[in-house]
DNA sequence: GAAGGATGTCAACAGTCGTTGGCAAACAAT
DNA sequence: ATTGTTTGCCAACGACTGTTGACATCCTTC
């Protein structure tokens, strides 16, 4: 009955079982496969094969490939606080360089969206990310209220959009962009979509 | 050897075949079931049922699936000349008032996206229409030549980002964006992209 | 050292996939 | 009426998929 699943970076969990390590190999090898091949492409034999062990393991472990990826994708995009009165006029530039970190240090994103284009249960844990951390994040610059869901939307459209455009679809001229450049032209787009005034 | 094909709508090139309206009802099957399922979930068995004939049809008409693929999504994008001094301040806007019809009336588009996502040639498509359409537009309008690439490849991450967010993720704050406040949010984001002096 | 659970391998299942070749019916041309 | 071509259906192939159960091996605990 155990259901959820932690990485080895977090103890505490319960005991550490002598197959973590198997675990652990699983979970690498899924996000990768599941980053570069998309769902239905990212079968559990690769993976398998990747980590090194037989496909039933996969299955005892996560149940079966929905579980799988449910335990591979646990994303925590760490949004920085931008609560503060002197961050706050910062805070376009902020995000996105956090954004830029955050994509080219974590496989795991790539691996989301490109299941969540093309899978129900991805694109329902896209929608969450969007509810649980974004608007969080809109709601601290944000002067309506009322007007948080609209510009958070707008802020995930750009990032995900630059996001698509680069990582995933890689058309050359984003992906020549250079990381300064990019802050300095996203940045304020960010900016007005979360503190401009409605136009 | 026939390789090439041609949809109905556009006559004049060969004799009519009699077997038109069965590649016409495979083509439209196609497009949709890429547009909803994507590339892998898109059977050729489910689209032939859509179609009601039978698969070895489509392989014999489209040779396999990745030619049926090939002839569903041709896609023109139409995009409106922003060349004219009046109109070339304008054409945040324009472009994405058209960029809002053409998705919300054309489902190739929406299979492109889904498809590009996960298979290499439609990425490879994508990446085409960048090129081939969307840097003419920049070119237009962009002061320094040697900017143009870069400049329609951020306004391909908009763009593209917003249709990602709101039609095929379906994130409910993008789905319940009005049309006007769309417009008056992201063309600002777009003219900047394209004309402002590069900061 | 015996017992029991955790860990891992192997072989196979049922289903689906893209794809192929053969054959019947409809049509066109002579 | 004859051919030859086009259009269509049917049955099947080999490959691959997620998933399962039986069996061997290791580690822990008494």
């Amino acid at each position: 009955m155990n259901g959820s699943d932690s990485t080895s970076t977090v103890p505490g969990s319960g005991a550490p079982r002598r197959s973590d390590a198997t675990r652990g190999a699983i979970l690498a090898a899924a996000r990768e496969r599941f980053a570069t091949d998309g769902y239905e492409r990212a079968t559990i034999r690769a993976i398998a094969k990747d980590a090194n062990i037989d496909p039933s393991m996969v299955m005892r472990y996560y149940r079966n490939k929905e579980g799988l990826f449910a335990a591979a994708v646990a994303i925590d995009l760490r949004l920085p606080d931008v609560s503060g009165a002197d961050r706050r006029q910062d805070a376009g530039r902020i995000l996105v360089e956090h954004f830029l970190d955050m994509w080219e240090n974590n496989e795991v994103l790539t691996a989301l969206l490109r299941v969540g284009v093309t899978n129900q249960a991805g694109a329902e844990r896209m929608q969450g990310i969007l509810r649980d951390q974004l608007l969080p994040v809109a709601r601290q610059v944000c002067p309506d209220p009322e007007q948080v869901p609209a510009r958070a939307a707008l802020m995930a459209s750009q990032l995900l959009g630059l996001a698509l455009t680069r990582y995933v679809l890689r058309m050359p001229p984003a992906v020549g962009l250079a990381r300064a450049e990019i802050v300095a032209w996203l940045a304020p787009t960010i900016q007005r979509y979360l503190t401009a005034p409605s136009p």
